[in-house]
DNA sequence: AGGCTATAGTTCTAAAATAGAACTGTCAAA
DNA sequence: TTTGACAGTTCTATTTTAGAACTATAGCCT
Protein backbone atom coordinates (compact mmCIF):
# COMPACT_ATOMS: atom_id res chain seq x y z
CA UNK A 1 0.00 0.00 0.00
CA UNK A 2 1.38 3.04 -0.96
CA UNK A 3 0.72 5.04 2.56
CA UNK A 4 2.07 8.40 1.35
CA UNK A 5 -0.44 8.94 -0.99
CA UNK A 6 -3.43 7.73 1.87
CA UNK A 7 -4.55 11.39 2.07
CA UNK A 8 -5.67 11.62 -1.62
CA UNK A 9 -7.76 8.55 -2.44
CA UNK A 10 -11.11 9.29 -3.13
CA UNK A 11 -12.19 7.59 0.37
CA UNK A 12 -12.78 10.27 3.25
CA UNK A 13 -11.83 6.81 5.65
CA UNK A 14 -8.71 6.58 4.07
CA UNK A 15 -7.69 10.02 3.93
CA UNK A 16 -8.47 10.78 7.94
CA UNK A 17 -6.38 7.11 8.54
CA UNK A 18 -3.97 8.67 6.58
CA UNK A 19 -3.63 11.59 9.22
CA UNK A 20 -4.89 9.86 12.93
CA UNK A 21 -4.62 6.44 11.65
CA UNK A 22 -2.14 4.99 14.15
CA UNK A 23 -1.62 4.17 17.81
CA UNK A 24 0.56 7.00 18.62
CA UNK A 25 -1.02 9.88 17.07
CA UNK A 26 -4.29 8.72 18.49
CA UNK A 27 -2.79 8.71 22.03
CA UNK A 28 -0.91 12.03 20.88
CA UNK A 29 -4.33 13.34 20.26
CA UNK A 30 -5.58 12.26 23.39
CA UNK A 31 -3.03 13.80 25.56
CA UNK A 32 -4.03 17.28 23.21
CA UNK A 33 -7.70 16.88 24.40
CA UNK A 34 -6.67 16.66 28.15
CA UNK A 35 -4.65 20.07 27.65
CA UNK A 36 -1.13 18.80 27.51
CA UNK A 37 0.67 21.05 24.66
CA UNK A 38 4.42 20.55 25.24
CA UNK A 39 7.13 17.95 24.11
CA UNK A 40 8.20 16.96 27.48
CA UNK A 41 4.51 16.56 28.23
CA UNK A 42 3.35 14.07 25.94
CA UNK A 43 6.70 12.25 26.10
CA UNK A 44 6.41 11.83 30.20
CA UNK A 45 2.93 10.88 29.61
CA UNK A 46 3.08 8.61 26.77
CA UNK A 47 6.31 7.04 27.33
CA UNK A 48 6.77 7.30 23.55
CA UNK A 49 10.51 7.72 22.10
CA UNK A 50 11.39 11.06 21.39
CA UNK A 51 12.26 10.26 17.83
CA UNK A 52 8.71 8.76 17.24
CA UNK A 53 6.92 11.82 19.42
CA UNK A 54 8.96 14.63 17.10
CA UNK A 55 7.89 12.93 14.29
CA UNK A 56 4.56 12.71 14.99
CA UNK A 57 4.07 15.96 16.24
CA UNK A 58 5.71 17.23 13.12
CA UNK A 59 3.24 15.63 10.63
CA UNK A 60 0.02 16.56 12.97
CA UNK A 61 1.52 20.28 12.32
CA UNK A 62 1.78 19.41 8.53
CA UNK A 63 -1.33 18.65 8.53
CA UNK A 64 -2.67 21.17 9.83
CA UNK A 65 -3.95 19.75 12.97
CA UNK A 66 -1.73 21.17 15.67
CA UNK A 67 -0.10 24.64 15.41
CA UNK A 68 3.35 24.79 16.42
CA UNK A 69 3.32 27.92 18.91
CA UNK A 70 6.05 30.02 20.63
CA UNK A 71 6.31 30.02 24.30
CA UNK A 72 9.84 31.56 25.24
CA UNK A 73 11.95 33.87 23.33
CA UNK A 74 15.64 32.40 24.77
CA UNK A 75 16.15 30.38 24.48
CA UNK A 76 13.07 29.21 21.85
CA UNK A 77 10.99 27.07 23.10
CA UNK A 78 7.45 26.04 21.55
CA UNK A 79 4.03 24.19 22.27
CA UNK A 80 1.41 22.36 20.47
CA UNK A 81 -1.73 24.19 19.82
CA UNK A 82 -4.72 22.34 18.47
CA UNK A 83 -5.92 24.06 15.51
CA UNK A 84 -10.10 24.10 14.76
CA UNK A 85 -9.05 21.19 12.13
CA UNK A 86 -7.86 19.51 15.24
CA UNK A 87 -10.53 20.49 17.65
CA UNK A 88 -13.18 18.75 15.19
CA UNK A 89 -11.32 15.75 15.66
CA UNK A 90 -13.19 15.31 19.34
CA UNK A 91 -15.98 13.37 17.56
CA UNK A 92 -13.49 10.88 16.94
CA UNK A 93 -11.52 10.80 20.14
CA UNK A 94 -15.35 10.58 21.79
CA UNK A 95 -16.56 7.90 19.67
CA UNK A 96 -13.50 5.91 20.50
CA UNK A 97 -13.39 6.53 24.04
CA UNK A 98 -17.32 5.79 23.95
CA UNK A 99 -16.74 2.47 22.44
CA UNK A 100 -14.18 1.29 24.94
CA UNK A 101 -16.24 2.30 28.00
CA UNK A 102 -19.31 0.23 26.37
CA UNK A 103 -17.11 -2.68 25.39
CA UNK A 104 -13.38 -3.28 26.96
CA UNK A 105 -14.68 -2.29 29.97
CA UNK A 106 -13.82 -4.18 33.17
CA UNK A 107 -14.41 -4.62 36.92
CA UNK A 108 -13.46 -1.40 37.92
CA UNK A 109 -15.77 0.53 36.06
CA UNK A 110 -14.91 3.58 34.05
CA UNK A 111 -11.75 5.53 33.82
CA UNK A 112 -13.14 9.05 32.65
CA UNK A 113 -16.32 10.30 33.21
CA UNK A 114 -17.28 13.33 31.08
CA UNK A 115 -19.31 16.48 32.13
CA UNK A 116 -21.43 18.96 29.73
CA UNK A 117 -21.01 21.99 31.14
CA UNK A 118 -23.99 23.23 28.98
CA UNK A 119 -25.91 21.00 30.66
CA UNK A 120 -23.97 20.32 34.12
CA UNK A 121 -24.72 16.67 33.70
CA UNK A 122 -22.80 13.52 33.05
CA UNK A 123 -23.09 12.21 29.62
CA UNK A 124 -22.38 9.60 26.80
CA UNK A 125 -21.72 10.82 23.37
CA UNK A 126 -24.60 9.86 20.93
CA UNK A 127 -24.43 10.13 17.19
CA UNK A 128 -26.94 11.33 15.81
CA UNK A 129 -28.19 12.24 12.24
CA UNK A 130 -28.11 16.01 10.90
CA UNK A 131 -31.44 15.88 9.17
CA UNK A 132 -33.87 14.12 11.48
CA UNK A 133 -31.76 14.11 15.09
CA UNK A 134 -32.46 10.58 15.19
CA UNK A 135 -29.65 8.31 16.98
CA UNK A 136 -28.22 6.36 14.36
CA UNK A 137 -26.80 2.73 13.21
CA UNK A 138 -25.05 1.27 10.52
CA UNK A 139 -27.94 -0.53 9.05
CA UNK A 140 -29.91 2.32 8.93
CA UNK A 141 -28.27 3.84 6.08
CA UNK A 142 -27.12 3.57 2.70
CA UNK A 143 -24.66 4.54 0.87
CA UNK A 144 -24.55 6.65 -2.56
CA UNK A 145 -21.37 6.89 -4.70
CA UNK A 146 -20.74 11.01 -4.85
CA UNK A 147 -18.97 12.93 -7.14
CA UNK A 148 -15.31 12.28 -5.80
CA UNK A 149 -16.19 9.19 -6.23
CA UNK A 150 -17.75 9.15 -9.91
CA UNK A 151 -14.85 11.16 -11.24
CA UNK A 152 -12.29 9.23 -9.72
CA UNK A 153 -13.88 6.23 -10.98
CA UNK A 154 -13.63 7.50 -14.50
CA UNK B 1 5.19 0.59 25.14
CA UNK B 2 3.71 -2.58 25.79
CA UNK B 3 1.48 -2.85 22.87
CA UNK B 4 -0.05 -6.40 24.08
CA UNK B 5 -1.44 -5.14 26.98
CA UNK B 6 -2.48 -1.73 25.59
CA UNK B 7 -6.14 -2.98 26.05
CA UNK B 8 -5.94 -3.28 29.73
CA UNK B 9 -5.22 0.53 30.60
CA UNK B 10 -6.87 2.39 32.65
CA UNK B 11 -8.30 4.78 29.66
CA UNK B 12 -10.39 3.59 27.11
CA UNK B 13 -9.00 5.48 24.58
CA UNK B 14 -6.14 3.05 24.66
CA UNK B 15 -8.49 -0.04 24.69
CA UNK B 16 -10.07 1.06 21.84
CA UNK B 17 -6.81 2.10 19.98
CA UNK B 18 -5.47 -1.41 21.08
CA UNK B 19 -8.49 -3.30 19.25
CA UNK B 20 -8.74 -0.88 16.06
CA UNK B 21 -5.63 1.68 16.29
CA UNK B 22 -4.19 0.88 12.96
CA UNK B 23 -4.19 1.52 9.07
CA UNK B 24 -5.18 -1.71 7.95
CA UNK B 25 -7.86 -2.70 11.09
CA UNK B 26 -9.44 0.73 9.87
CA UNK B 27 -9.49 0.17 6.45
CA UNK B 28 -10.74 -3.73 6.86
CA UNK B 29 -13.55 -2.18 9.18
CA UNK B 30 -14.53 0.10 6.59
CA UNK B 31 -15.39 -2.61 4.08
CA UNK B 32 -17.20 -4.68 6.45
CA UNK B 33 -19.76 -1.65 6.65
CA UNK B 34 -19.80 -1.88 2.91
CA UNK B 35 -21.09 -5.48 2.83
CA UNK B 36 -17.64 -7.18 2.65
CA UNK B 37 -17.46 -10.51 4.28
CA UNK B 38 -14.79 -12.76 2.39
CA UNK B 39 -11.38 -12.84 2.42
CA UNK B 40 -10.94 -12.43 -1.13
CA UNK B 41 -12.89 -9.53 -1.33
CA UNK B 42 -10.87 -7.70 1.38
CA UNK B 43 -8.00 -8.98 -0.09
CA UNK B 44 -8.67 -7.72 -3.43
CA UNK B 45 -10.42 -4.08 -2.85
CA UNK B 46 -7.59 -3.72 -0.28
CA UNK B 47 -4.49 -4.33 -1.98
CA UNK B 48 -3.62 -5.64 1.28
CA UNK B 49 -0.84 -8.32 1.86
CA UNK B 50 -2.20 -11.82 2.43
CA UNK B 51 0.04 -12.39 5.20
CA UNK B 52 -1.02 -9.20 7.20
CA UNK B 53 -4.96 -9.63 6.35
CA UNK B 54 -5.25 -12.97 7.82
CA UNK B 55 -3.57 -11.77 10.47
CA UNK B 56 -6.01 -8.58 10.96
CA UNK B 57 -8.95 -11.32 10.55
CA UNK B 58 -7.51 -13.29 13.34
CA UNK B 59 -7.36 -10.18 15.68
CA UNK B 60 -10.64 -8.92 14.78
CA UNK B 61 -12.16 -12.25 15.60
CA UNK B 62 -10.59 -12.75 19.03
CA UNK B 63 -11.47 -9.22 19.99
CA UNK B 64 -15.69 -10.24 19.23
CA UNK B 65 -15.79 -7.53 16.82
CA UNK B 66 -15.98 -10.25 13.47
CA UNK B 67 -17.39 -13.56 13.97
CA UNK B 68 -15.89 -16.36 11.46
CA UNK B 69 -18.73 -18.03 10.20
CA UNK B 70 -18.81 -21.62 7.53
CA UNK B 71 -20.99 -20.59 4.43
CA UNK B 72 -19.46 -23.75 2.46
CA UNK B 73 -18.95 -27.58 3.76
CA UNK B 74 -17.10 -28.74 1.26
CA UNK B 75 -14.52 -27.32 1.36
CA UNK B 76 -14.77 -25.32 4.43
CA UNK B 77 -14.97 -21.83 3.73
CA UNK B 78 -15.65 -19.15 6.43
CA UNK B 79 -16.89 -15.18 5.98
CA UNK B 80 -16.26 -12.14 8.54
CA UNK B 81 -19.72 -11.27 9.75
CA UNK B 82 -19.61 -7.81 12.39
CA UNK B 83 -20.91 -8.81 15.51
CA UNK B 84 -23.04 -6.53 17.40
CA UNK B 85 -19.76 -5.21 19.19
CA UNK B 86 -18.07 -4.53 15.80
CA UNK B 87 -21.31 -2.90 14.85
CA UNK B 88 -20.83 -0.63 17.67
CA UNK B 89 -17.91 0.53 16.23
CA UNK B 90 -19.86 2.37 13.64
CA UNK B 91 -19.42 6.38 15.08
CA UNK B 92 -15.72 5.60 15.03
CA UNK B 93 -15.63 4.90 11.20
CA UNK B 94 -18.48 8.07 10.48
CA UNK B 95 -16.81 10.15 12.51
CA UNK B 96 -13.44 9.72 10.63
CA UNK B 97 -15.69 9.84 7.33
CA UNK B 98 -17.33 13.18 8.52
CA UNK B 99 -14.09 14.68 9.55
CA UNK B 100 -12.25 13.44 6.15
CA UNK B 101 -15.40 15.07 4.16
CA UNK B 102 -15.51 18.55 6.06
CA UNK B 103 -11.06 18.93 6.02
CA UNK B 104 -9.25 16.30 3.51
CA UNK B 105 -11.78 17.21 1.09
CA UNK B 106 -10.72 18.33 -2.79
CA UNK B 107 -12.02 19.96 -5.67
CA UNK B 108 -13.89 16.68 -6.91
CA UNK B 109 -16.24 16.69 -3.87
CA UNK B 110 -17.45 13.76 -1.39
CA UNK B 111 -16.45 10.06 -2.12
CA UNK B 112 -19.85 9.31 -0.56
CA UNK B 113 -23.23 10.70 0.19
CA UNK B 114 -24.89 8.86 3.25
CA UNK B 115 -28.55 8.64 3.32
CA UNK B 116 -30.29 8.10 6.33
CA UNK B 117 -33.34 5.10 5.61
CA UNK B 118 -35.30 6.10 8.79
CA UNK B 119 -35.58 9.77 6.96
CA UNK B 120 -35.07 8.93 3.81
CA UNK B 121 -32.77 12.51 4.24
CA UNK B 122 -28.73 12.63 3.04
CA UNK B 123 -27.21 13.83 6.46
CA UNK B 124 -24.01 14.06 8.25
CA UNK B 125 -23.42 12.63 11.65
CA UNK B 126 -23.78 14.55 14.38
CA UNK B 127 -22.11 14.08 17.83
CA UNK B 128 -24.63 15.35 20.63
CA UNK B 129 -24.63 14.72 24.43
CA UNK B 130 -26.99 11.70 25.49
CA UNK B 131 -28.63 13.90 28.29
CA UNK B 132 -29.39 17.66 26.98
CA UNK B 133 -29.23 16.26 23.08
CA UNK B 134 -27.04 19.59 21.77
CA UNK B 135 -23.95 19.24 19.67
CA UNK B 136 -20.87 18.18 21.34
CA UNK B 137 -17.81 20.30 21.33
CA UNK B 138 -14.21 19.53 23.09
CA UNK B 139 -13.55 22.85 25.09
CA UNK B 140 -17.71 22.49 26.37
CA UNK B 141 -16.74 19.17 28.22
CA UNK B 142 -14.89 18.64 31.71
CA UNK B 143 -13.39 15.32 32.80
CA UNK B 144 -13.31 13.70 35.79
CA UNK B 145 -11.34 10.94 37.13
CA UNK B 146 -14.15 8.01 37.25
CA UNK B 147 -13.56 5.11 39.54
CA UNK B 148 -11.79 2.95 36.89
CA UNK B 149 -8.81 5.96 36.86
CA UNK B 150 -9.18 6.39 40.48
CA UNK B 151 -8.34 2.65 41.69
CA UNK B 152 -5.52 2.30 38.65
CA UNK B 153 -3.99 5.03 40.04
CA UNK B 154 -4.46 4.15 43.98
C1' DA C 1 33.64 31.00 35.94
C1' DG C 2 32.00 26.15 36.42
C1' DG C 3 28.58 23.00 37.03
C1' DC C 4 23.64 21.58 37.48
C1' DT C 5 19.01 21.56 35.65
C1' DA C 6 15.17 22.14 32.24
C1' DT C 7 13.44 21.91 27.62
C1' DA C 8 13.28 20.36 22.92
C1' DG C 9 14.90 18.05 20.09
C1' DT C 10 18.55 14.60 16.84
C1' DT C 11 21.31 10.48 16.04
C1' DC C 12 22.47 5.75 16.42
C1' DT C 13 21.75 0.48 16.49
C1' DA C 14 18.79 -3.49 17.46
C1' DA C 15 14.34 -5.46 17.26
C1' DA C 16 9.77 -5.82 15.31
C1' DA C 17 6.34 -5.18 11.74
C1' DT C 18 5.13 -4.91 6.89
C1' DA C 19 5.53 -5.68 1.77
C1' DG C 20 5.68 -8.67 -1.92
C1' DA C 21 5.79 -12.84 -3.89
C1' DA C 22 5.45 -17.74 -3.95
C1' DC C 23 3.49 -21.82 -2.09
C1' DT C 24 -0.28 -25.25 0.07
C1' DG C 25 -4.65 -27.69 0.28
C1' DT C 26 -9.51 -28.56 -0.90
C1' DC C 27 -12.96 -29.09 -4.03
C1' DA C 28 -15.86 -28.09 -8.48
C1' DA C 29 -16.20 -27.70 -13.28
C1' DA C 30 -14.33 -28.38 -18.07
C1' DT D 1 -6.46 -34.46 -15.63
C1' DT D 2 -6.08 -29.90 -15.75
C1' DT D 3 -7.70 -25.46 -14.53
C1' DG D 4 -9.61 -22.21 -11.46
C1' DA D 5 -11.62 -20.33 -7.10
C1' DC D 6 -11.00 -19.72 -2.32
C1' DA D 7 -8.64 -19.27 2.06
C1' DG D 8 -5.07 -19.22 3.84
C1' DT D 9 0.63 -20.05 5.15
C1' DT D 10 5.55 -19.39 4.46
C1' DC D 11 9.57 -17.02 3.04
C1' DT D 12 12.94 -12.99 2.41
C1' DA D 13 13.76 -7.99 1.90
C1' DT D 14 12.50 -3.52 3.34
C1' DT D 15 10.60 -0.24 6.50
C1' DT D 16 9.25 1.21 11.02
C1' DT D 17 9.74 1.38 15.84
C1' DA D 18 12.14 0.92 20.41
C1' DG D 19 15.58 2.30 23.46
C1' DA D 20 19.30 4.69 24.70
C1' DA D 21 22.69 8.20 24.17
C1' DC D 22 23.88 12.65 22.50
C1' DT D 23 23.34 17.99 21.23
C1' DA D 24 22.08 22.69 22.03
C1' DT D 25 20.40 26.86 24.54
C1' DA D 26 19.90 29.24 28.59
C1' DG D 27 18.75 30.11 33.64
C1' DC D 28 20.26 29.47 38.33
C1' DC D 29 23.42 28.38 42.15
C1' DT D 30 27.86 28.54 44.36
Amino acid sequence: MKWDTLDEEPCSLSRTVAVVGDRWTLLILRECFLRVRRFEGFQSSLQITRHLLSERLKKLVRFGILRRVPYSEAPKRYEYILTQKGLDLYPIIMAMVHWGDAHMGDERGRPLLHEHKNCGRLFDPVMVCSECGEALHAKQVHVHAGPGRREAAG
